[in-house]
DNA sequence: CCCGCGGACTAAAAGGTTTTCGGAAACGTA
DNA sequence: TACGTTTCCGAAAACCTTTTAGTCCGCGGG
């Protein structure tokens, strides 16, 4: 391990010319003749010279980092997040520093003096739903976007999924294979994704002329919620062919019940859920069709408009990002009552 | 934002010192008067005085910062890692720069470069599977550990769950309840997790002299297969009253379609998982007892060690890692076929 | 009175890189 | 030869902190 990492020094010297004049072949400037670059360029080689980013920083006053701070444990969310802005990132050279606060306020607070010392250039807040958080960017030194959940202040720059796009998209799909009665079932009625979901269920069917079957249901996020509104839908409500659920464990668990219940999906009932989280949505009988947020999107996105914050331009405001429709086997052209 | 951040500089003219007093105030040393310190102090709060991590670590040539390098994009395996990092470096002030390779052997190796270049103190590897992996760390000037996923190579340091302990456990507590005709349904027969798993079943039935029920099931890691397994084994196989799975995916796959084909779980069947994944383990029905790899507590572990090899002591080896057994409701006390 | 000593403090160096500015050489022009 | 212009290169400053090696002063002992 570790023998000494060679610096700029040895590669000047070894190349036979001034630290100036190396760094000034090293990093492509003009000055300098084209055998004298070959050579301090051979000599980098040789010794594997890499610049220390921390005299670079010290210098430039960045550090090429960003801090990623989150409060959803599960990496639900931050985890595509992470994987768009590492993308987008990737390719400048910027590195991502995560940080968890579990939920805890004290801790987000603690992480956030920590990010700052160590001088990170910009911040990214995933937040853990889509509900508008405490702003954290008053008087900070760097720029901050919100990814996910959205700041209270509209002077902060946020990004979060067109819920109610996405809903309109999914029940448009329903509508599109010749459904009429679509039914609601969705998490807490406090919950901005949950009634921006309903808001965009309401605009699909009001542009079509069509009524709701039976009023919304609200309830958890919870596959448990999902079975327990099926029986409750199936056995006593309105009569049903489709149902647009909140997300993809309420329709995970909506599913499951109706096939306990003797109803065919998608042919008698067609199931639309929310999220596209793999591991549930693609495992379901049938699997989900189901609307994704394009999270990865959301989290490039995000990068690259700190990025160029950090670089001084910043766009305000809360930005819309749009969904897209994952087409599976839980919805189908509806075939009529009784079919087959 | 951003007005110029105050160096150490102007906190000793704040304070009428020079800076080489300053610092020796600020950082608890000696040959300081109290009654000079204190004005210090004052000064540096005043000017929220933060000293740069950068200028620090260009002296010490330690950037208190470690690379997480992962492949596991669904963040299954690295977050919880990641938590116990966060936890065991927390107070030593520590930051994680997350990078996720997903799958690929050049990104990894992108990454690894990047990180180095970065100076980071150490790195910690998490596999996406517990399948021994190319070691990364063959002439790297920083420590490495591996978790979750252990190296090739015996001398690196490499800390994974005790799958067969964790299997043990599962089996012991199905013997406890009483059940004799134990089935094992698991994973493709190529990864050492499924190996590992099926060893402990066979090491804690031979130690009560019970026979297992039937063959064990090769398969895959789905909730498919899973549901496949439970039909099979159910219609046509041997007499069972209680199944070990291979991960909890297997796990609700089986007690999905064991209620479909009748049998009552706990109550004929006993059924356990394994991984404790909680969005599937606590929502199926019934719950599922499954086994705990522990992975936060690795996590910890693992960081702790890269501490210490940072700080001098390395341990090479592998280490395995106790899991432990959660018990929820699709097991319990075995009460004869076909009571109630 | 001188010496030595210890306490409190400071000047300066070190760490690695980039950038600015000045200098030297080469060449062309008057 | 004197002078201006390029072209290429190097010395040194700047970034911020910590550490080393002093310096200065007062005081007690000889």
């Amino acid at each position: 391990m570790a023998v000494r990492r060679a610096t700029i020094n040895d590669v000047a010297s070894l190349a036979g010319v001034s630290v100036a004049t190396a760094s000034k072949a090293l990093n492509g400037r003009q000055d300098v003749r084209a055998s004298t670059r070959q050579r301090v360029l051979a000599a980098a080689e040789e010794l594997a010279f890499q610049p220390s980013p921390l005299a670079r920083g010290l210098l430039s006053g960045q550090t090429r980092t960003v801090g990623l701070l989150t409060s959803d444990s599960a990496g639900r969310f931050s985890i595509p997040v992470l994987l768009g802005a590492e993308d987008a990132f990737g390719a400048g050279e910027m590195a991502v520093l995560l940080c968890d606060a579990r939920g805890d306020a004290i801790r987000e607070q603690h992480h956030l003096r920590a990010l700052l010392s160590r001088r990170v250039d910009g911040l990214i807040v995933v937040g853990e739903s889509t509900d508008p958080r405490p702003s954290v960017s008053k008087d900070l030194p760097v720029p901050v976007v919100y990814a996910y959940g959205p700041s209270e202040d509209p002077s902060d720059v946020s990004f979060v999924p067109d819920d109610v796009g996405g809903a309109m998209l999914a029940v448009r799909h329903l509508l599109a294979l010749g459904r009429r009665r679509i039914a609601h079932v969705t998490g807490p009625v406090d919950y901005k994704a949950a009634g921006d979901r309903a808001e965009g269920l309401a605009a699909a069917l009001g542009e079509a002329g069509v009524a709701q079957a039976g009023e919304t249901l609200w309830g958890t996020w919870s596959q448990r919620w999902g079975r327990h509104a099926a029986e409750m839908l199936l056995t006593a409500g309105p009569e049903i062919d489709a149902v647009f659920c909140g997300s993809d464990q309420i329709a995970a668990g909506f599913v499951e019940a109706a096939r306990e219940l003797g109803r065919r999906v998608p042919d008698d009932l067609a199931v639309v859920g929310y999220d596209n989280w793999e591991v549930l949505a693609a495992e379901t009988r049938p699997p989900l069709t189901t609307v994704d947020p394009s999270l990865e999107r959301l989290g490039r996105t995000a990068a690259q408009h700190l990025f160029a914050a950090i670089g001084g331009k910043a766009t305000p405001g809360v930005h819309k990002m749009d969904c897209k429709l994952v087409i599976r086997d839980s919805t189908a052209r509806f075939t009529g009552p009784r079919s087959a």
